[in-house]
DNA sequence: CTTAGTGCAAAGCGTTTGCATGCGA
DNA sequence: TCGCATGCAAACGCTTTGCACTAAG
């Protein structure tokens, strides 16, 4: 029933105690990074990110949003994805202590994200059927296939395709040749 | 029961008729790159790759690899990881029709990567569960965590850091201070 | 004979790093 | 005040690209 406030609120305070845990500073831009990462739960590359935060009037440099990033992760407040391999690395907000699994479907026709939460793909279940040899922290899932706006489209070019090499073998329509 | 060598048959028929399907040519590089992968089931990088077709006497470019491990991804043969972000990518082969699914532990402190076939993670379970608008096609997960070694590694360090710190707090022993 | 594939070198691009300055504790 | 954090620009490393040459079909 946590919301976006209540989230942040959890979010920050964590923050904080990590930082000093670490004997690391707590500084405006830190909180700034944090508070804009947590503001939707988008996936976000760290030029977004700074863009987003320009256009709040909030002015840092792309090494700032980088480091912090990372302080992020390491924090266990974000998390790092390289869906394609071939795009930039993404980064998704950690809800403390929030429970359920979540997966992301990635669709390999044109990389839209989706993420589908399931509780019964909790890291508990996951790792729970470790060997005693590994200690799992977190897991991620990914599911790769094609997504439904990729799949009409693709069905509608097979069709288009097959009207036009078929020549008049169905006399319907060649409907929009454009 | 298949064995490498049946494996190894399986991969280029299968490559065979893709590059017939697509109209691509089948060039001794690219038979070569697919049997130095399918060699082992290791984790490579391109660069890695290249070294151990160099090492057979095998000279080829780096752009050829890249090229290469392309192709095998689009056909189904090969898979690409990019594990810590900061790494390079690895490429793992595909076993044709091999139905269990596995899963990958990766050591987030020594970056080490064990492989996990499970087959109540297979595939089929796990895409069975979406819904209609998305076609899942393969799936990967990722466990992030510690390795024994490295678990063994850190309490060694903590004890020692408590030693030195608190001083003669517990006049247990240093043991090996080693 | 045609044209996709290869090799090489250079470009591209996300990310990191070094260093001077700024600021939190 | 002290030292970590920031910003900038340059460096880095993996990957891609452009182009001339080679070879598969």
């Amino acid at each position: 029933m946590a919301t976006d406030a209540d989230i942040l609120t959890a979010a920050r305070t964590q923050l904080t105690q990590y930082l000093r845990r670490k004997g690391m500073r707590r500084t405006p831009e830190r909180i700034a990074i944090l508070d804009r990462l947590f503001a939707g739960d988008r996936h976000l590359q760290a030029d977004e990110l700074r863009a987003l935060l320009d256009s709040d009037g909030y002015h840092l440099s792309l090494s700032t949003v980088y480091s912090t990033l990372k302080v992020l992760v390491e924090a266990g407040l974000a998390r790092m994805h390289r869906f394609g391999g071939e795009q930039p690395a993404q980064y998704e907000r950690v809800v403390p202590d929030s429970p359920a699994g979540h997966y992301h479907l990635v669709c390999t026709a044109c990389g839209r994200i989706s993420e589908v939460t399931d509780s019964s793909l909790s890291l508990r279940q996951i790792t729970r059927r470790h060997y005693s040899s590994f200690e799992p922290a977190y897991c991620m899932v990914y599911v790769y296939g094609t997504c439904y706006r990729c799949l009409k489209r693709m069905r509608r070019e097979q069709r288009r395709r097959l009207d036009s090499s078929g020549k008049t073998r169905t006399p319907h329509s060649p409907s929009k040749p454009k």
